[in-house]
DNA sequence: AAGCGTGGTGAAACGTGTTTCAATACGGCT
DNA sequence: AGCCGTATTGAAACACGTTTCACCACGCTT
């Protein structure tokens, strides 16, 4: 029975990704997420506080499917610039597969929903881990699973300011304000600002 | 007849401004607004595509009072660093004396409209000019106004870094995720890291 | 002074997020 | 099998952003 609800809220988390995709955060009417999912409207507001709470949890789904092509295909280069904007490429390339998704996930993200604080907490986490671990260049794996790197101070200190500007360039990109290529540039130019302030020289580790 | 129109408009705008200080975003109720300014539903609508925009427009309002400020008492402090987070608390407590408008304008701004985008834009030049003229600890003033500081690349990467942290920690702190006091803190802690990148050594100037 | 055009008014209507509620279906327990 | 509690359903109702429309008011031109 627990299944199935989990079955449920599944199936409905993944019809408001398909509506998102195709007409973004106008297009994912409750009404018909509920219909398209096969439950009836009351069902769906037993699962999600509100649309935004319904995205939130979008947004996590899609930041584990992140996570998976993180593992397989971990950032390369030679030095912590290079991994972290190959590590931020690979976000926007993603993202732009399905801007439209990207926009409402980003909006409901940006909604300032109290009751989400911890949903996005976490959202934030997870992107922090990654960014350390672009830093160093090396997965954090225990029997193949993502685990805490446990960044140093200093580690998390640059993940923040790193994940603070990027986020804040992709609300943005959202409403239009720069297009992905000034996105990606803009990003690389204060990664490397905020990386020189990071103290240790950098050559190729 | 366009003072009218003016007039009209300034009194839509400070409406939507007492409503979101009591209650925030949510108690800007469109019809309340319109009658509380005396004005027709239709009217509001005919200066104002959204709410979203509204609010904007309040928070090109404030940002005005918040220069008019910035004036009065620059920043003070003998290191860049000092000014940068001096600025930032002022800002910090400009925005905790009504906490609710705040959210509201914060999330009106990462709605992610793209109608509002150039209005956007707008916004985050003039709170970069304030950060420039913060960093240089002197402002750029003509006939007593505020000016562009035409600033070098070098600053402007650096502003345009410090804003972007702060507005994504002020979209966390409007959630929830952290306290006023923790959103200084990690503004300080992240405009050092940020300047010491910057390159130059730093001693009083 | 009469007519025109632009902006304003008031009210109704629509769409969609959200809530509510009575009726029903279903899984587990006795 | 019968019962209970919980999840689900279907439908209606509500709130509020947004649109529409017919009508009015006022300043300007002729």
């Amino acid at each position: 029975m627990a299944e199935q609800m989990e079955e449920r809220a599944r199936r409905i988390v993944e019809t408001a990704v398909e509506l998102a995709e195709e007409g973004g955060f106008e297009a994912v009417r409750l009404r018909d997420v509920a219909s398209h999912a096969g439950v009836a409207l009351g069902t769906l507001y037993r699962r999600f506080d509100s649309k935004e709470d319904l995205l939130v949890a979008a947004l996590a789904m899609e930041t584990q499917n992140l996570q998976v092509r993180f593992v397989q295909r971990p950032p390369a280069g030679s030095t912590r610039l290079e991994r972290v904007s190959d590590y931020f490429s690979l976000v926007a390339r993603a993202m732009l597969r399905r801007p439209n998704l990207a926009r409402a996930l980003l909006k409901a993200g940006a909604s300032g929903d109290p009751g989400l604080s911890k949903k996005m907490a976490a959202y934030h986490e997870h992107i922090e881990r990654m960014i350390v671990m672009s830093l160093r260049g090396e997965l954090s794996l225990e029997e193949g699973e993502l685990v805490d790197p446990v960044p140093s101070p200093s580690e998390m200190r640059v993940a923040e300011a790193l994940n603070h500007i990027w986020f804040s360039l992709l609300v943005g990109w959202a409403s239009g304000l720069h297009t992905q290529p000034v996105l990606l540039e803009k990003m690389e130019s204060l990664a490397a600002l905020v990386l020189r302030g990071e103290g240790r020289t950098e050559q190729g580790e």
